[in-house]
DNA sequence: CTTGGCTGACATAACGTTTACATCCTTAAC
DNA sequence: GTTAAGGATGTAAACGTTATGTCAGCCAAG
């Protein structure tokens, strides 16, 4: 052969090539691999040794089927290139990799049909555990897809019809402080722009912004509202129009992590300055709101916990816990910073 | 049983199963589950009606072991909360999905022990191949285990003494181009902090900086370069040191994204301000470049399509395509944005 | 009416493990 | 010296698929 195939081709050793190199059967071989007690010293080095010298590695499929078992953990998340998800995952990795899963992740770009694709790959391969962000509630197929499954699941931060255990994160409350503290300073128009109702996160911040608006005796003008896609293109679009509306907002949230970057940007490019033009307010994403000048204030929240206890569910049903779901309710933190100020007086 | 063990339990339907409920034989169920020609249209309406009645799923592990395929690509990166490698896994998904491979993602969170536990799982998982960024070409654990693959691999980034094909970036190029500039402006102190030497990254951005200044005649001053690690805590340390010694920069190159992070914190700190006090470029994260103000140039690189190349060299090979290792290069380029002025003259 | 070709379906042998069971060999106790 | 106990190892079935070989039926041609 003149151009070899760059790390490909070698076929794997098996339990039986092994157990001819060492000279003992495939059963003593196995007993080995799993460091089953029952085996002489004396052989179990000779084994060893043959398993190093081939490089053996046992077929995970083989030990599959045999075992019902892939110690294998499905991490299914609507978008990885936002930092929130990886840090979930990094969080749940951190409890599962000593207890002898794999955390494999998924990215579903936030459709609900790749939602599906993944579900259905993962009973395929027989995970043993799945944590799962879904991209919207209301698609029935997920839903129905979850239910199937056959092995315990977790869910984050979403309201389904589904007997999973749950991750929550707190939404509404931190809205609430960040809205009253923006009337304290005077600011009558606030707009807020989000994920859409279709997924908790959405529902549960439009719902602490009327309630810190009812609280105060404002009418909400539901122009100021936008529910929509969580991605910094509609953050943008949204705040943009916002600005240049007729009768635009003094204080912006955007909450979310990528409807920040996007609006952020569309202040931005509209010039608009922080807090002297307009107060403005980011979430999930702290760093950022640190490197920016000025400093901006932001709805901060645990990740990488969020990651843990999911993790830490998980792993009591799979050491087969049976008791009814559980809920697990995580707060969430305003870092305050010198984005907001007063509203500048109307000149109009 | 009172408490129902949530989303567990249920058994899934086999091969067997569906074919007594549509009573036909297992050879024939596999036929149409792989869609095969030879099975009459009524037989197959009668089994696929028995699968989604049953919600059959096949189960993989048994597929494996008897096709010697997975359809699985597993996607090595260093750090998952990082989304220049969150990128290169959407590129690489693009093209892989498509051709039915599902990619699953494992951060090793720089750590090479973390990396030979994941080779060594995805050989025992038979991966039918792999795309991995190492965070260390001089382990030679991992390299190592990275031979004994047996299936394609695709490297990311690295030279390292492996049979694979491999994607580059230009490193070298674009840090020759910014220290000109810098050079252009005046500056004569300048300041690098990237990765470590142990990385092609890291070498290579020392490289274009020895260059750039070489050839301007001016000799290197060991002191500010720092190549170490990549991560945003290096780049915080390394900037706060650099900017408080006794003869300072006026000019910082942050060659890397966690560590632009880092080092754009550390001057925030020190209260300094950009351009007027200190020069200032980032790389790999444009958008943050400009959401800061002032807006800050940066040395840019499109990751998706390096996902997307690096897939396609995987595809190539899992076509069977027989040559020697191919690298492809792909470029950086320069986003100038306002944070370079000319060094504000010595007032010591 | 037989024969040959073809189609659709079945039976069955792997694939590489784990594990219950059988077997062999020591060693110790009577 | 025989036997029992027990530890170390071997044997073989099973896990859920796919693929190969086989066979039964049917139609057309001789």
């Amino acid at each position: 052969m003149s151009a070899k195939m760059p790390t490909g081709g070698r076929r794997q050793p098996t339990i039986h090539e092994v157990a001819a190199a060492a000279g003992v059967s495939i059963g003593t071989v196995s007993r080995v691999a799993s460091d089953s007690p029952r085996v002489a010293p004396e052989t179990r080095a000779r084994v060893q040794a043959a398993m190093a010298e081939l490089g053996y590695q046992p077929n995970a499929a083989a030990r599959a089927m045999r075992t019902n078992q892939t110690k294998t953990i499905g991490f299914l998340i609507p978008d990885m290139t936002n930092q929130v998800f990886a840090r979930v995952a990094q969080g749940a990795e951190a409890v599962l990799a000593p207890e002898g899963y794999m955390l494999f992740a998924f990215s579903s770009n936030r459709s609900p049909a790749r939602e599906i694709e993944f579900l259905q790959a993962a009973r395929q391969r027989r995970m043993d555990g799945l944590i799962v962000t879904l991209s919207d509630e209301t698609a029935t197929g997920t839903v129905e897809e979850l239910r199937r499954m056959g092995v315990p699941v977790v869910v984050l931060d979403r309201d389904i019809p589904v007997e999973a255990d749950i991750v929550y994160s707190e939404h509404i409350q931190p809205i609430e402080t960040v809205v009253g503290q923006l009337l304290l300073l005077g600011h009558r128009r606030i707009g807020l722009i989000t994920a859409s109702h279709n997924i908790r996160p959405g529902r549960d911040r439009v719902t602490g912004f009327r309630r810190a608006l009812e609280r105060a005796g404002i009418p909400v003008d539901e122009w100021l509202v936008r529910a929509r896609i969580q991605s910094a293109e509609h953050g943008a679009a949204e705040a943009h129009d916002l600005l240049t509306g007729p009768n635009p907002p003094t204080a912006i949230l955007a909450a979310g992590s990528d409807i920040f970057y996007g609006a952020l940007k569309a202040v931005r490019l509209l010039g608009l300055s922080i807090p002297d033009d307009l107060s403005f307010v980011g979430a999930d994403d702290a760093l950022l709101g640190e490197l920016v000048y000025p400093p901006i204030t932001v709805i901060d929240r645990d990740m990488v916990e969020v990651g843990r206890q999911a993790a830490g569910l998980l792993i009591d049903r799979l050491k087969g816990l049976d008791m009814p779901p559980r809920r697990i309710m995580l707060g969430s933190s305003v870092i305050l910073r010198s984005s907001m100020a007063a509203p500048r007086p109307r000149t109009g």
